[in-house]
DNA sequence: ATTTTGACGACGT
DNA sequence: GACGTCGCCAAAA
């Protein structure tokens, strides 16, 4: 039986397994996890995903739109989109 | 325990 | 394609 706590795990298990250099999307990740209803509760676990122990690239999830929406979220706003470019990914406009 | 909010998505206009 | 509205479910107040 699934616990609520399960749930962060799961999402935050899905957002480290994404390969460096691409992104993924909030839906998509609600829909590994069967929960395709729940796409806001992807990105309200990600805010969980502070703890270091996770290590979830966070900066690789984006929303379907691709628009970097939890930039707020990081330590600065521009640390998202420069972790992204990092990568090899292109930002413009806060869009990949 | 109840109400409000929110890293979104889908649909209608 | 832009804009508005609803739904979904958990966390925070």
């Amino acid at each position: 039986m699934p616990d609520t706590k399960n749930f962060y795990e799961q999402v935050h298990q899905i957002a480290r397994l994404i390969p460096r250099g691409r992104v993924t999307t909030y839906g998509a990740i609600a829909r590994a996890l069967g929960a395709a209803r729940s796409s806001r509760m992807v990105g309200t676990a990600m805010i969980h995903a502070h703890d270091p122990r996770l290590a979830v690239p966070g900066h690789r999830v984006v929303n379907s739109k691709g628009l970097l929406t939890g930039k707020h979220h990081f330590d600065t706003p521009t640390k998202m989109q420069q972790l992204l470019e990092a990568e090899g990914i292109t930002v413009s406009d806060d869009q990949v």
